[in-house]
DNA sequence: GTCAAATTGTTTGATACTCAAACAATCATC
DNA sequence: GATGATTGTTTGAGTATCAAACAATTTGAC
């Protein structure tokens, strides 16, 4: 081995508990009883889909949170949406610089108050959106595949009772 | 001239339709709809509860996720915690390089395999395992306020099945 | 046995995300 | 008009991630 961080390196790895055969299951232990971690590891589900089935079109999960928002709330400001996306405005300059650059989003003035953006989205926005519904449909479904409509339903329930602050 | 983050307390208008912050509430839009926004927000909430109450010991998530599942599988490889994790093995270097430092994990040889090392906690990752219960109960305790016994195990259940490959 | 292929940990480089702190421009308030 | 607050921005630091390369080592085919 090359180089070593420099640590105290005990050998006395017994080897009597080598896994014979090949690889058992990696065992979890405390965290299989932690309900973040049970999130964490459906978030991480959800976003290995979303990140694949949008791959063509490059938007991330935060990307499409920004836009929609954007809709919904048109001429928003920045530090607003970066409440809303629970981030700080600083982290919203990149953010929108690129949905800028690739035509999705401007920085429209507004006459009331020449600091801030009004956020809206641009015309090939507004299309992007209309054609990317049908992929993040087809996430959707995915994602839920393994439940029934009413145990989606209860799963909403229940999330948002723990997202409630 | 150091400036405080401030919060926009600055109300005094007609409350009819706005909230007490001075600004009508922000729409989600069809965000509202989309079950993998809703593991995003519960997944924030449980991250930012996390990080306050593990502020002091200076843990993050991943990295209690690791010494976890290093005492549950005590000798495995980096490249079996990585798979675990769901990282590149390249990126478990840096992560147990800080545990190492701090003198909670070690990196054990193995007489079997010289090129692997057996991870293992040090006696100060046991204790700091234990200091810790404490904190990570009143963490998933305030998680998991709002649901009932059998709604937190309702919730694991569905979590697992959207998380399910 | 020998040798090519695979594996392990690591480094390096690139990208991305986040915040804190500072700054100019602008607004709000008095 | 003066003072303080807010907005967007830049800069700097930290973290996280992967991909690609590399040396050391193991494994497997022959």
């Amino acid at each position: 081995m090359r180089r070593e961080p420099a640590g105290q390196q005990t050998a006395e790895t017994s080897d009597s508990d080598v896994r014979p055969g090949g690889r058992p299951a990696i065992l979890l232990g405390r965290l299989e009883t932690l309900l973040g971690y049970s999130v964490r590891r459906a978030q991480m589900r959800v976003f290995q889909d979303f990140e694949a089935e949008m791959n063509e079109l490059g938007l991330t999960p935060g990307q499409l949170g920004a836009l929609f928002l954007i809709e919904a709330n048109r001429g928003l400001s920045q530090s607003e949406l970066g409440t809303a996306l629970g981030i700080d405005r600083s982290s919203v300059v990149p953010l929108i610089d690129r949905l800028q650059r690739r035509g999705w989003v401007r920085r429209a003035a507004r006459a009331s108050d020449r600091r801030a953006h009004a956020l809206e989205l641009a015309p090939a926005g507004i299309a992007l959106l209309e054609r990317l519904m049908p992929r993040l449909e087809a996430h959707e479904a995915r994602i839920a595949a393994a439940l029934s409509p009413a145990e989606r339903k209860r799963l909403f329930e229940l999330l948002s009772k723990v997202a409630a602050k």
